[in-house]
DNA sequence: CTGAAAATCCGAAACGTTTCGGACAACATC
DNA sequence: GATGTTGTCCGAAACGTTTCGGATTTTCAG
């Protein structure tokens, strides 16, 4: 292991212009600088973050922890998440690590354990639910941390999301413009709070169209490809009282939906049109769907670097209402919504 | 925060009695052990492990680096993985981290940053290859890991296998045992020690029967269900030279294997005989299988806790001889074998 | 040529802990 | 009474880094 002391011993330098070189201060020469950079590379100089830590109070790396049981374990979604973060602080000079949490104990003693030791620096947290107690814990605490989206609608913690509120409204008004006026939500499951966000924005632009919202029009459950088959069967049961548009919350139930549609050959848009929200889920490729979705376009590896970027800011102190950020969401216009049937 | 030197001031003592009082060394007496007992609690003192870890040279974690580009190409797996180390590594006292290496860098690099920034005081390591490089790397640095598994057959570091070559011969003695002569081998891939090592002990078998070794009957590829299927179809092409037992490397293998022969309405034991290697990979349960499939079996789960044993040993220096261990293998017989068919 | 500002550099302290080497009693041994 | 032995204790060094305050050299205006 290389330290200051070897490198400033090698460069007849003192420790301290090492430690200013490499850490860019201002009152080191050009040269001297150079040579230092030189020399560090060389001796493949790694500093130890432990004697940083000591002096500084942050041990520069962050974490993601996870429990046993697998949330978003499923699709390979967990290797892509884990992998994104990584990259990305590594670029902002941080290290991230992944902690999965032993089912039997309590998620949040794992976070103090981890942060009191001094491990670690801060947290990113997945998937909240609202009123999540991570949240309420980490914020309580004043352990930093990001969270990817928010359990409630205007929080004062840092964390980067979609406006969803505005996914559901825009996606309903579209099918509303094209003359659609009995619409079907297949949505999330209930409690998670970009679900019950986006049922608002739904909610809205039928109000602002004069429309009721039907009950049996809104389905909760979980996102995936099962959902869509059933619901789409269910909602097909009645043939003269369907509904000619679908919302479909994410593409695996997009999947399922167009599936049954058609197997049961029933036209897509001619008799029903389809639209959904597209995280860019691995193995969901929604350009190649049959027919081509239309869909709200927001990739979640576009949140990687926001994420990454508002936590290391989190560490460094800054003010929370730095730290609060939106991610864009474009509509993808192709070929999975028409006008509904002339009766 | 009160630190060790608040408590010596409060006693009257040094800091060096307190802080042997609290590690319970021998020469404190019962009294002041007893009254720094008292004091620590009353203040609430908490050590700080940064400082501790700085001077002792250790940091209490240890990783698990993996290439983005997934080796361990089922998802549910590494959730199983990481979940299973960790749980065991915390049971010790330590702390697991999983690492995702950016796949620009070379992951040597990460070792080398990981350990001599001093956040990691060593390594699990799986999947080796032959002549491994990150093994040559971390044995010739002397950092510490475990390998799962072995990439040489007398290696000089700490590792926990199976014995591979002992699966290959069990598997191929017992079809030879039933009187099967033509026996294919659906193995993983090239370059893997295990697949080599279990080859080896096909072709003993084998060769203590006197039978030659038919280049076709030996298959090299992913163990995925895909090879499975496409390896079976293969062999089945011309039925009147077609093998009548079957090896398969893994469940997921056996699995693409008994579709096929299921399918095509091959009698399963009548006319041809399957038998596999199980590590209980998540979502294949081979006792029921149709039919419930015989294998050696050795669940990967029974890994976890001997890897993170070796892995603190060897962090505390225990020789290498002492972090050298196998794991069990039963042979499961169950329904899949029978006689050769009587031409 | 002088003086001061600017540019570079360095020693030493600090972070909180563990541990090495020794100090100083009290007590037993011969 | 001299010599070990044992039981307690303590000062100081060490881990590798950052940073404060000052020291030295260079530059440059007057």
């Amino acid at each position: 292991m290389t330290t200051l002391r070897d490198i400033s011993r090698h460069l007849n330098l003192s420790v301290t212009q090492v430690s200013r070189a490499l850490n860019g201060h201002s009152d080191v020469s050009a040269d001297t600088r150079a040579r230092v950079m030189v020399a560090a590379k060389r001796l493949k100089y790694q500093p130890n973050l432990t004697a940083r830590k000591l002096v500084m109070g942050k041990s520069g790396i962050v974490g993601l922890v996870l429990p046993k049981a697998p949330t978003i374990s499923q699709d390979g979604l967990f290797v892509q998440i884990a992998g994104g973060l990584s990259s990305f602080f590594s670029r902002k000079g941080m290290q991230f690590v992944l902690h999965i949490a032993d089912e039997s104990d309590d998620i949040l003693e794992v976070y103090r354990k981890l942060f009191d030791s001094g491990s670690l620096d801060g947290f990113v947290v997945l998937e909240p639910v609202i009123n999540d107690p991570r949240v309420a814990y980490l914020g309580g605490r004043k352990i930093p941390f990001v969270l990817h989206g928010r359990d409630a609608v205007s929080p004062d913690y840092p964390y980067f999301d979609i406006d969803n509120e505005a996914v559901g409204y825009r996606l309903t008004r579209l099918l509303l413009d094209h003359g659609h006026r009995r619409i079907a939500f297949l949505n999330g499951h209930a409690g998670r709070s970009y679900v019950e966000e986006r049922r608002v924005g739904y909610l809205r632009a039928l109000s602002e169209a004069g429309i009721a919202p039907e009950p049996g029009l809104h389905l909760w459950d979980d996102m995936t490809e099962g959902f869509g088959l059933v619901g789409m069967v269910g909602l097909l049961a009645d043939r003269t009282h369907m509904p000619t548009g679908i919302i479909c919350g994410n593409t695996l139930i997009a999947k399922g939906v167009l599936h049954i549609l058609n197997t049961l050959k029933v036209a897509v848009p001619g008799q029903v049109s389809v639209v959904a929200h597209d995280d860019e889920l691995p193995g969901t490729h929604t350009a190649s769907f049959n027919p081509p979705l239309t869909v709200t376009y927001a990739p979640l590896e576009n949140s990687w670097q926001p994420l990454a970027e508002i936590l290391t800011d989190a560490v460094d102190g800054l003010p929370i209402s730095a730290l609060q950020r939106y991610g864009e969401v474009t509509l993808m216009m192709r070929e999975s919504v028409g006008p509904p049937p002339s009766k």
